[in-house]
DNA sequence: ATCTCCATGTAATGTGTTACATGATTAA
DNA sequence: TTAATCATGTAACACATTACATGGAGAT
């Protein structure tokens, strides 16, 4: 149940709507949890019937009126005994990686071309990484020690696409006929 | 629905049980592709009422019966459609770096301590990855070609696991106290 | 006695995905 | 006029987790 975590670490650091948490969840957090506008409005929601966070609308001309949900008092106490706590390991279900594996039942040029297809993802997921790696190196010294922490995780996501990228290409090259 | 695509690609390198395939996937397949025995028994009975797979009850003493199970025609032919498919990227959801982001609203130490944890189970991980990358290495020639992909796929794990220490000890060397 | 392994399953609950639904604004 | 962005949600379905349930064999 990370989302609803995941939910109260983006609000702690600012109150923002439904939309907005979805929004950051195609980048930030997005990099290490995913999550739909519906999975968000109904944790939202959830969350707010247990009292963790609360909202109040904010009018808008032209466009429908946001809820911007903040963290009470209650919510902040349960997220600091969750970031106190024992996680599980996350586990990994990789598709492509069973298709690999059971590669044999069809030609090595089927296999090659889907690994090829997921590297131009990875590589497009990379260099989005490195974009924002480049924000950080250009932030104010002082600035810096705010984002040590997100900074870190960003760090995992590189190293991950860059080891998987690595694997992609040694794979090609053993599928790829002579 | 990969889960019964991993079922269908290990029953047609060899026909098992539930029990059997439940074993496989704490190892092999297992890491890349987690599936807790609940979810074997009854994906393995929906793919038996879809006729992708069938059994033969074997008698066994003093051990309740086992239901050795096969893939069907059918089932090799959808397991082959299914080979040449487009797959979708897998996506991480990982709680330890929600945690890490949202670590400023605990200490350092209280982080730092899950990491160590989290470093511990990835360390044993990669061992026993390492373990089995060497009972391929001393493979007769002969045989290691049988093996070719599924090598791919430890090698995925392997890297994955090493690039994961080399992050962690990072993170744990800027989250130590000088 | 207690635990782990073998071997199978059901039931309840929790989480995630896909499809459906609405409606205004703005840019191509 | 088509698509994208903003903004919110419900409903049906698929998938995963936890708890419950049984029962013998063999080891400590």
């Amino acid at each position: 149940m990370s989302l609803q975590h995941s939910l109260l670490v983006l609000l702690a650091e600012q109150p923002s709507s439904g939309y907005e948490l979805s929004q950051k969840f195609k980048s930030g957090v997005g990099y290490f949890w995913k999550a739909s506008h519906q999975q968000i409005y109904t944790q939202l929601k959830k969350l707010t019937e247990d009292g963790l966070i609360d909202f109040e609308e904010e009018q808008q001309e032209g466009k429908p009126d946001k809820k911007i949900y903040k963290v009470t008092a209650q919510g902040m106490a349960g997220l600091k005994t969750w970031l106190s706590s024992e996680i599980k390991p996350s586990k990994t279900n990789d598709a492509l990686l069973v298709m690999i594996y059971g590669g044999r039942y069809v030609g090595d040029d089927v296999i090659l071309k889907e690994v090829r297809r997921h590297r131009d993802i990875h590589q497009k997921g990379l260099e989005k990484l490195l974009a924002i790696e480049s924000l950080y190196f250009n932030l104010d010294d002082e600035l810096k020690p705010q984002y040590r922490l997100p900074y870190l995780t960003l760090k995992r996501g590189i190293r991950g696409e860059q080891s998987w990228l690595e694997w992609a290409d040694e794979v090609i090259a053993e599928l790829s006929p002579q």
